[in-house]
DNA sequence: CTGAAAGCGCTTACAG
DNA sequence: CTGAAAGCGCTTACAG
């Protein structure tokens, strides 16, 4: 007898309809809501048996509070924002996404989770859509513009935000890479290994990122006291035809080696030389950045800098997660990255 | 003094802590938070010119109602999970990216806001955390595998859901392309341009959409009476090194054309192929699936299969929003796909 | 240590 | 056409 019955209520969670409130539990135990609230919570005052009571009932009906009626209790949403950039090649760069993973993870180790929106460099309807409407509790910026209109936005709100980057701004919480640094130490080490000529093929410049990788690649040749030609340096390079042009015209100028400031570049690049016929590293040394698995699996494995983007995403997320519980947070956190020699720079 | 009076009114909506409610409003307006309601939501009788003067005053102070709240009236979160895969080799291929933009935009649209989750072939508990914890009204799947353990959970928690690809489960509401004809018309087109000896790699078997695949490259021998040599066909072929391996013994067969069941094992063989020495469509044609950038602009173009992943996310999401709203919906939605013939194999 | 009650910001049946 | 009141499923100050 009374085994059936516990089948029965445990057959009650399986049912669609009938969604477990924190009532039923509380009645099935003769105790009150508050009790229950208090059992799972680990708020205020409560008698350690009547907790395992409680934890032991919840666990038996698989009772799962309602995070939505818990967000309306205490004016909070227990989500957190991605802005994903809807304009970027994102069909090329597999960055947003794995960064977008690191988030999840730690988002719902914490308790968290994720909703997404999209944004443009000019439109940002979408983010507002979900701010506004208290969707979530605070965000996640994957990139940062000069005069970033998202970064502005939400800066103006006073609602909690990380940005996945660099700003110039002291007020936002940043977590990055040191690009400007990375690059310089690339293109440092293989002057010291006595590559010459060295050019730089680079994105957008509009993007924060780019720019801090120019800024390196200008600071070693300056180091090095080696003469920079402004004619070997080829910035908002980012279509195919533009790259095209830079590499034929590098091909002609006798360069020595290309540092692509991306690997989208790099691909386009390592293509190009290889139809026309010229061997990587033999007719020319190639670099990148951010080392997708394309380029370690290339032939030659190509030296890159590598940067971990998952956790970039984790301590985006822990941090925000962070700044939304009251803790304080370090105003910019600087990941590690690895410079990976390989062949096509030997 | 009455400028000033609305300035300041006015500018309590960027004030941080005091949120607008619906209370705000109907007080502002002398009618009552019912009447407010109706206006916004236009059900109910409500007169003309009241919904005017609510419109109006809701815009004024900018007033966005929270949709959480909404959310625990109407036992509804008005978010739609989409579950992204965090084992496949998501860093080479963007197509969940894009599905997920394409998910995002349709529900702007249909005021929904979009969660994100990740599961595994083997692990699907963050999926089942936001399903459990009633954070959405109704789940996209991305991928299928043969005994999908996503969709079984779902199926029997009975909660909306779609799902991006192909199920036999006839009772699963599904969005996809028709990858088996897509590809028995490829092969067959290469067959009629006298193309011979047409071997196929292809990744993981356990993804249906691989199994359907090999099925219109079967068909199309078939149909046009070719043999069809078992050792040209390489199934489960995802790693670069099992990759290099067919190809090298696909050179050694005089094969004439290979056809790869996505762009990531494409452009493994391209790289082969150009480390080699061998040129494309000379020495060997080459032809694949889904037609990302990198195809296209690839020199030689290659002839792909070309889908419209952005699509894909948009019928999904509104397929799935419709039956949450109870909507009855077609169970199975076939999607356009394109053949583009190009260099590489001709 | 525990509970009754008010409140979070909406919606909606019911009564006018 | 409009409003008072109850309810969605939680939390928490207040009282015991």
């Amino acid at each position: 007898m009374q085994v059936q019955n516990q089948e029965e209520k445990e057959n009650k969670d399986l049912l669609s309809g009938s969604k477990l409130t924190i009532a039923d539990i509380a009645e099935e135990l003769g105790v009150s809501k508050t009790t229950v609230s208090r059992a799972i919570s680990g708020k205020g005052r409560i008698g350690k048996d009547t907790v395992q009571r409680v934890i032991e009932c919840i666990e038996k009906y698989n009772y799962k509070p309602s995070s939505i009626a818990k967000g309306l209790a205490n004016s909070k949403t227990y989500n957190i924002g991605v802005a994903f950039p809807a304009d970027a090649n994102l069909s090329s760069t597999p960055f947003f996404q794995v960064c977008l993973l690191g988030v999840c993870e730690v988002a719902a180790a914490m308790d968290y989770d994720v909703v997404v929106t999209t944004v443009k460099e000019t439109d940002i309807n979408l983010l507002k859509r979900i701010v506004d409407h208290n969707k979530v509790d605070g965000m996640i910026l994957t990139r940062n513009f000069t005069n970033d209109i998202a970064t502005e936005y939400l800066k103006q709100k006073g609602i909690p935000f990380v940005l996945v980057g660099s700003s110039e701004d002291d007020t936002v919480v940043q977590v990055d890479n040191n690009h400007r640094e990375a690059c310089e130490k690339l293109v440092s080490l293989l002057l010291a290994d006595g590559v010459g000529r060295i050019a730089l093929i680079a994105g957008d410049k509009k993007h924060i990122v780019n720019r801090s990788r120019c800024e390196g690649y200008y600071n070693a040749l300056k180091n090095r006291g080696v003469d920079i030609e402004q004619d070997m340096v080829f910035s908002d390079c980012d279509s195919p035809v533009f790259i095209e042009q830079a590499v034929r015209y590098l091909l002609k100028k006798q360069t020595e080696c290309i540092v692509c400031t991306d690997d989208v570049i790099c691909a386009k690049v390592l293509s190009l030389l290889r139809e026309e016929g010229y061997s990587v590293p033999g007719d020319m040394k190639v670099a990148s950045f951010y080392d997708s698995v394309h380029l370690e699996t290339n032939n030659p494995p190509v030296t890159a800098i590598g940067i971990d983007v998952e956790e970039l995403g984790n301590v985006a997320g822990k941090r925000l997660i962070e700044i939304i519980n009251g803790d304080i947070s370090t105003h910019k956190t600087i990941l590690d990255y690895e410079i990976h020699l390989r062949r096509s720079t030997q």
